[in-house]
DNA sequence: CCAGAGAGGATTTTT
DNA sequence: TCCTCTCTGG
């Protein structure tokens, strides 16, 4: 066997390398060569089992995993890297692409469209006008999440409808059945759909099933810890033949559960694989003594903690750094310098380095002292390049080339450049086209037409039909030139012929960022890489709904990286700074009142600690401006878990009872404030009987709750103190 | 129909 | 603070 593949394992990495046929689990803490053993087990498999790479399928939680994994194995196999490669990729991608293949038995066109939040919310929008609910009730964003969570749970509107009591979600019901009408009216998927079709295509047709049961001969899963029960339930229906079924995972880095990830997956796995061979890996090759020593510190706190004892392989280390800012201003500056020291003073570069942070908007004061101190950096996360704005309106003519039902999109630039079509007008035209269950464009071309004389055609007066059908010229025209035009050359034509430029500059602000956006948008086409063929606009689109910006991070360029606590997941860097850790901040202020979501955020800050190789940095502000205001704040509570002599600078106090003050304060706050209820809670009312709450807001002294009652009891306001309502 | 002003509401994490 | 929605005057 060849040594390259095993020389850098220890015995239990190889057991685990080397399992044979059968179900393994492989449980192990951060840093002990878990992507190692995915990576080495596939190409061993091909190398030793003469298994063909297409016949592995391996998914990962990002596409970057997943590159960074088809790289490595392309090297171990010493070929020339194979650009398609579907079977090793995210569940969603490798789902898009199953669909893909199997379009017609789902009454799917090829082309369909996936849509992204900002596109769902669209779709809600316009689910909520149709159905008259109003959408302070029913939040897009709630009403979005509500729908994921059923369909993570392989819930389609009608099982949904088996579990549900109160009239809003019997509303909610009505949406979720509207709005998958409407995505499928549009030819479209959204996120969960991937998994929910792909579910269904392997659940109830035994051909395909057997199709792909044959063909993927082993199966391997990363960071199974955050996978749902949708994504579990493929995997198993994938491996259902062979059982060869290897899942690797930490239990204490699952910090997606927000996101329905479902963690008794982990406990299911060894129930339903009663033979599993399971595998511990407990040493750790990343990181110094000093850093797993707090990295364990504080896991060891949580309730549910499941981790075994891990050991660092390395010395102790640097100790660990603590700062303690004035604000989060101050915070930037003192580490934008510290960077500049350690870069002249230590051998590492810029790319070494990570400033880690709870929320996206943490960024900016980094991003503020770091430019005028000339640090380069890359920003991950925060408003993605697809989702802006210009971005989105040529996307949105895009993917009306190759689907003229997207009415998502249609909406999205019927009036843009502003043509002379209004509000009224594209109201008129939803309207018929609900009425008569047909496309958006079919009804604007109905309604348009000036040859007939009914009742239909006088729904639009002659002004707004002449802009209506100039606008359908345009985009017939613009879907004939597609046919034989490069994407380059469609979407110089697409800005050409709406006058975007003209529109840009005269109407949205910093026009020139934009026109730039665009000219990255066309290169980063021209750059993109895929089997080719008429298939790449596809594709290409595909691959924008579904590629992250993780994805996207380099470490040829040398920058620094800015980055969430979540997306660094699975990442590592020489040195770590850990900002905004305050009461408040991590742990954020919104999980203060649930058990569950502490320890979520608990392990958020583990993740962060243990990304780190040799140096890590613990900073936190006595002030941090919010919106508008700015508030005082308290270490954050796990500061205080880890053990003083790991160490230096501003220390906190390490006395448990400062500790539980802080945690006291915060508990009686909100116990002033509420008996910790927040929207989405079941309540009883001694007249009305159970309900939902929907909304609360301030009032003089009190609160006043929203409340939806089961049946047809309706929604009701009261005030809290006076309601007698009790939380269930 | 359109643009711009002003009010008001909401603020985590993302495939 | 920032984004979204609504209103107003042209
Ligand atoms: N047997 C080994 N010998 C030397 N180095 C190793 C060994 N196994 C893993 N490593 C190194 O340890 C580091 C962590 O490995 P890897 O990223 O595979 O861990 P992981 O378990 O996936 O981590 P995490 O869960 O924290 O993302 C990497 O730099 C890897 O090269």
């Amino acid at each position: 066997m060849d040594n390259t593949l095993t020389q850098n394992l220890n015995v239990n990495q190889l057991d685990a390398v080397m399992h044979k046929d059968g179900p393994a689990l492989i449980i192990a803490g951060p840093g002990s060569g878990k992507t190692r053993v995915i990576t080495s087990r596939i190409a061993w498999l091909i190398i030793n089992e003469k298994i063909p790479i297409q016949e592995i399928a391996a998914l990962t939680f990002t596409n970057k995993a997943a590159n960074e994994m088809k790289n490595r194995i392309f090297h171990m196999l010493d070929i020339p890297p194979i650009k398609f490669l579907p079977n090793i990729g995210t569940f969603h991608s490798f789902c898009a692409y199953l669909i893909r293949e199997n379009h017609n038995i789902l009454n799917l066109d090829k082309n369909f469209a996936i849509y992204d939040s900002y596109d769902q919310t669209a779709v809600i929008k316009r689910t909520l006008d149709e159905l008259n609910l109003d959408n302070k009730l029913y939040k897009p964003r709630v009403v979005l999440s509500i729908i994921s969570g059923a369909k993570s749970k392989i819930q389609n509107p009608e099982t949904y409808q088996k579990n549900i009591s109160t009239a809003y979600a019997k509303n909610i019901y009505e949406i979720y059945k509207i709005y998958q009408q409407k995505l499928i009216q549009s030819n479209a998927l959204d996120f969960d759909d991937l998994l929910m079709k792909t579910f269904e295509m392997l659940n109830s047709n035994q051909e395909i099933s057997n199709l792909y049961q044959e063909k993927y001969k082993y199966l391997l899963i990363d960071e199974f810890q955050d996978t749902n029960l949708i994504q579990y339930s493929i995997a198993k229906l994938i491996a259902n033949k062979t059982n060869n079924i290897f899942v690797v995972g930490d239990p204490d880095q699952s910090i997606y559960s927000w996101r329905n990830a479902d963690i008794t997956n982990i406990l299911n796995f060894k129930s339903d694989y009663n033979k599993s061979k399971i595998i511990y890996l407990n040493k750790n090759y990343r990181s110094s003594q000093n850093i797993i020593d707090a990295s364990q510190a504080i896991i060891s706190e949580n309730a549910t903690n499941y981790s075994r004892q891990i050991t660092a392989i390395n010395e102790k280390g640097n100790l660990i750094i603590s700062i303690e800012s004035y604000d989060e201003n101050e915070e930037a500056e003192i580490i934008s310098k510290e960077i500049n020291n350690i870069i002249s003073s230590d051998k590492i570069q810029l790319k070494d380095i990570a400033i880690m942070y709870r929320t996206n908007a943490q960024s900016r004061a980094f991003e503020h002292y770091l430019s005028s101190l000339q640090i380069p950096y890359q920003l991950v996360g925060g408003t993605r390049f697809y989702q802006r704005q210009e971005i989105k309106d040529i996307i949105a003519y895009l993917r009306l080339t190759l689907n003229l039902n997207d009415d998502t999109s249609l909406l999205r630039i019927i009036n843009i450049p502003t043509r002379g079509i209004g509000k009224s007008t594209i109201d008129k035209i939803i309207l018929y086209a609900n009425k008569s269950n047909i496309s958006i464009l079919d009804a604007a071309t109905i309604l348009s037409d000036v040859d007939e004389d009914n009742e239909i055609s006088k729904i639009l007066s002659n002004g707004p039909k002449k802009h209506v059908r100039s606008f359908l010229n345009l985009i017939t025209d613009i879907n004939n030139k597609s046919q034989t035009f490069s994407v380059e050359e469609i979407i110089t034509y697409i800005i050409d012929k709406t006058n975007y430029k003209n529109y840009l500059l005269s109407s949205l602000t910093n026009p020139e960022e934009r026109l730039e956006n665009i000219e990255e948008l066309i290169s980063s086409i021209n750059n993109f890489e895929s089997e080719g063929g008429e298939n790449k606009i596809n594709l290409f689109l595909e691959s924008v709904s579904l590629i992250n910006d993780v994805d996207n991070l380099n470490d040829e360029q040398d920058k620094l990286t800015l980055i969430t606590l979540h997306q660094s997941k699975g990442l590592e860097f020489d040195s770590v700074f850990l900002t905004g850790l305050e009461d408040g901040t991590l742990p954020h202020v919104l999980s203060f009142d649930s058990e569950n979501e502490m320890e979520e955020e608990r392990r958020l800050m583990y993740v962060g600690i243990t990304r780190a190789k040799r140096r890590l940095y613990l900073s936190r502000v006595f002030k941090r401006g919010g919106w508008g205001k700015s508030e005082l704040k308290e270490p954050s509570r796990f500061l205080f878990d880890i053990p003083n002599e790991l160490i230096v600078g501003h220390q906190v106090n390490i006395h448990k009872e400062v500790k539980n003050n802080i945690i006291k304060k915060k508990e009686s706050k909100i116990e002033n404030n509420l008996p910790s209820l927040t929207a989405g809670n079941k309540v009883k009312h001694p007249h009305f009987g159970k309900g939902i709450i929907i909304q609360i807001e301030d009032s003089k002294d009190d609160f006043e709750l929203t409340i939806a009652f089961d049946e047809n009891k309706g929604i009701k306001k009261f005030l809290y103190t006076m309601s007698g309502i009790v939380k269930l």
